[in-house]
DNA sequence: AGATTACCGATTGTCGACAATCTGTAATCT
DNA sequence: AGATTACAGATTGTCGACAATCGGTAATCT
């Protein structure tokens, strides 16, 4: 199942071998199959997906600009490890970013991006009912990121999506929280529900109070 | 005098080839010696930098995740053309993170940065009075970094600058407006007197002044 | 003439080989 | 024995060559 990967990636072409490349290793670190630490071996790699190293090597370089290994030189790449205090910065960048997003969402949202917001929520409530955490988490991100989306500034978005995967890595540092579930699902409604009625000093409250608690919890976590 | 390049690369070294390139090309385009929609040639500059195209290559990907430029697949690297309405963007979050960085500035400065920023200070009015206008905006920029780095996170400066870059690209692209010395410079000492009073909130607004009024000139500019 | 197709030059994309560099171990010296 | 040095293995760094791809031009067709 993991060693025709090789087909996988020789088909799909086109989208470019670093692109498809990066992509699966983006993907093998983000959900925690490459840990923290672990070498990111160019000739390895490059047998395992039978291309050159010429690839790899691209997609290692991509995969340190977007912070998710840090390349010692002559050494390697190796999955990054994400300090408490880094991860604290970048929280706090990121609830800077989607709150600053939130001020400008109520004047510009569409009643269609309202509806698929509703659907998101929805969905994201059925992966927790049925306890699929990686979905879960992945669909929390999505819908996190569409918020953020609403402040109309891809640029902003794009800064927001990039730290977010700087810390789902240091999500996967470790041991991991459940989810309060019941406390964070209520709050995924009071924002929409804000957002619905266009209230906009509501919204920005409603979602700033939950980054926060979301951000104290997963801090207190490593301690 | 500029094809001995060679050399300065060959002696350097160690610094790691990519890094030497890296920073060679990033001058030329953040000083206009490349413009906007101008090609970077691989074969060119290996020849020209008398090194193989690999080394190349992989500084114009980090030149690419730098924002300075674009590539398009088997086309190559070109300068990139940072339109008004992703300078505006850009403005728009470096302006945030600056602000962000201001609010923890006071709580955290000691009286050595406050001599280093004062002397910036004074280099920047000593530029503008030679009207050493290359020198001026590249001190003018390391002050305003600096300023940032008060903030005491260190991801939000690395955006900051890096945001920094692009904005650089957007004002080398055409006609340059000539700074308006007076104001700027007086803008500049109530920022430093505030910060050395410890006023956060005479500071923060201080600030917060120059960088709107900033933004103003330089985005009515291409019009 | 206008549109379509086939080709050509230029450039990037990928490859395999070799050089440079680092880490850890074993041999040597005191 | 402890410290130092020399060596070996593994990995990245760099290179030159070839393949794939793109844009534009010239030849062809209607």
């Amino acid at each position: 199942m993991e060693n025709d990967a090789v087909n996988e990636l020789a088909l799909k072409r086109n989208p470019s071998l670093v692109s498809l490349i990066y992509e699966k290793l983006e993907n093998m670190i983000l959900s925690g199959q490459l840990r923290s630490g672990d070498p990111v071996n160019e000739r390895a790699l490059s047998m395992q997906f039978e291309v050159s190293r010429a690839p790899i090597r691209e997609a290692c370089r991509r995969l340190e600009q977007a912070g998710l290994v840090s390349i010692i030189d002559n050494r390697g790449a190796f999955v990054r490890e994400v300090s408490k205090t880094t991860a604290t910065e970048v929280y706090d960048v990121a609830r800077l970013l989607s709150s600053e997003a939130a001020r400008h969402a109520v004047a510009n949202v569409t009643d269609e991006e309202v509806r698929k917001l509703t659907a998101m929520v929805e969905h994201i409530e059925r992966d927790a009912n049925r306890d699929d955490l990686s979905s879960y988490y992945a669909h929390n991100d999505l819908f996190h990121l569409e918020l953020v989306k609403l402040g109309r500034n891809d640029k902003l978005a794009e800064l927001y999506r990039s730290l977010n995967n700087e810390l789902t890595l240091y999500r996967q540092r470790g041991l991991r929280s459940f989810p309060d579930f019941e406390r964070s699902l209520a709050a995924h409604r009071s924002i929409i529900e804000a957002l619905a009625r266009r209230d906009s000093a509501a919204y920005q409250q409603a979602l700033d109070a939950h980054s926060t608690k979301m951000t104290e919890r997963l801090l207190n976590l490593g301690v």
